[in-house]
DNA sequence: ATGTCTTACGGAAGACGTAATAATA
DNA sequence: TATTATTACGTCTTCCGTAAGACAT
């Protein structure tokens, strides 16, 4: 049963009369006519009982009308609904990225997304490590994918995108960089130079205290940026730990990257302010996670 | 959104691959992809994130799946039943008419019927006042249209099709005769032949017992047949009361028919036997219920 | 190289309007 | 005669399959 036959009926069953019928749908009464043959026909038998003076609805109509008004109004509840709902994808979408890995993702999914809400500006910026959550809190951005998860108030942790193994990061000249794997057991002998401005859950779970068999790790210095730790790293000071995939972007010739095999892998996920996430946001953390799944090949 | 549209969302929504739904629903994998663009273009946005290789609902998509599920499936239902409905209406209908009035009525709402449900055969007989309700009660007649109503127990009143004014039947050399109009008031001299067979509300009803004044009217002879009145008239032995119809099918020289002016209509409506109605008589119910409306020129 | 979604194009089904016809008051 | 429903027919939209293209694995 076709949307125009539904329609057609619905209103002759309310207006008893083709012509005005015809009127109220924009089209001619013979069009009606033929329209409720047709579904008469589909249907088995008369739908209305008429004369060229008089248009009632016979009793299997009457019943017809009542049901079918019921389930066609929660089908127009249901396309308004979703009309709504993509009105409301607009405006500008501010993204940030902590780290260029992530930022190659954005940028696919980006390119994704201005395709499918062409009524959407995004914007995407890189954000400190110094400051993770300030661009978010103050409401200068709207989403950032990058270090997964936090423990900051108020805001959201998303789906992970993707995982990353971990790395031991030291000078070219130090004991473990011959190695092609180190353990974490390997750590006690080194001070860790470690990352602040990192949320405490998580600067815990990267930078462990002890290592597996409970020898302590001494967190010494303790850095402000990215590059301050490369440095201090490239004197000598320290080994620290972090994804594998920064040697991709930011290897130097007195630095060498080890697999570190038994660190909990590094995941990049999705991080929003809880309540100020809009429709946009949302279809972009959908566009960027359906790219993500794509990437990890899973089905 | 057209019913192929609404089929085909709703099917890709569970398969969530273009190639199966497209299998599902026999049409080609490009007819699924051109159909749901068009859906997509029409609502406003994405209902589905996809890649080539990767398919999942939208957020919006999920909502629109939901509700939409919900009132399609009421749709179909509403249909379903209407057909399974006019599927009933089949068989014979074996109808029965008391006077010829009712049998003119009876035939032209026949010929409509068998022009809407070709698939019902339609059977029609005279009856007998003399046993207005044994052919019900015996269920070899489905329906009957005759004087209305009836204290019968187990056959129902159905609705009134028409009425008739009331006439006086007398001799031609009746002291009433040469009257253009009588009262019952005017009956109490005479005697008044009535007709037996008939349920004692409605024998009441027709056949008052004493004029509106007090004055008691005498009810004799009974008579066992229409055509026995007809003959005890002719023969100066009383007057009757009867449809002002009966004048155009059953004038004789000796009679006359005089309006009756304070007498109830004679009213004609439909009858058949409690619990025995079919979906084919309901249906012949409402098609000589819509051709009579016609003839009373109501709208 | 294969599986999957998308696009381009020609053919067919059917929805539509116009206008003539039938039925009713 | 006026109003209304129905039927007939030509036009045009659009739904559809086929086949080639684009993309990812």
């Amino acid at each position: 049963m076709e949307r125009h036959e539904i329609e057609t009926f619905l209103a002759l069953a309310e207006e008893l009369h083709f012509a005005r019928t015809a009127e109220r749908l924009r089209v001619s009464p013979g069009r009606v006519s033929q329209t409720i043959k047709k579904l008469e026909r589909r249907i088995g038998g008369p739908l209305f009982e008429r004369s060229s003076r008089r248009v009632a609805l016979t009793s299997v109509g009457q019943r017809f009308q009542d049901e079918l008004n019921v389930g066609y109004a929660l089908v127009q509840q249901a396309i308004h609904n979703a009309t709504e709902a993509t009105r409301n994808v607009t405006g500008p979408v501010r993204l940030a990225f902590s780290s260029p890995w992530c930022g190659a993702l954005m940028f696919r999914a980006a390119d994704q997304f201005r395709d499918r809400y062409p009524g959407c500006e995004v914007r995407i910026q890189e954000m400190s490590l110094a400051d993770s959550f300030g661009p978010l809190t103050a409401g200068e951005v709207d989403l950032q994918l990058s270090e997964w998860p936090t423990d900051e108030p108020g805001i959201v942790n998303g789906p992970v995108l993707f995982t990353e193994p971990p790395a031991l990061l030291t000078p070219r000249n130090h004991p473990l960089a011959q190695r092609d794997s180190v353990s974490l057991e390997d750590l006690a002998p080194y001070p860790l130079i470690t990352f602040s401005g990192l949320s405490p859950g998580f600067y815990d779970r990267r930078y462990p205290h002890r290592t597996p068999s409970g020898a302590p790790i001494r967190h010494d210095p303790v850095a402000m940026t990215f590059h301050e730790i490369l440095c201090y790293i490239g004197e000598g000071k320290g080994v620290t730990i972090l994804s594998a995939r920064a040697e991709q972007y930011h290897s130097r010739q007195e630095l060498t990257y080890i697999p570190l095999s038994d660190a909990p892998p590094v995941e990049y996920g999705l991080l929003w302010h809880a309540g100020r996430d809009t429709a946009a946001v949302r279809a972009f953390v959908e566009t960027i996670s359906h790219l993500a799944k794509s990437d990890r090949g899973e089905r």
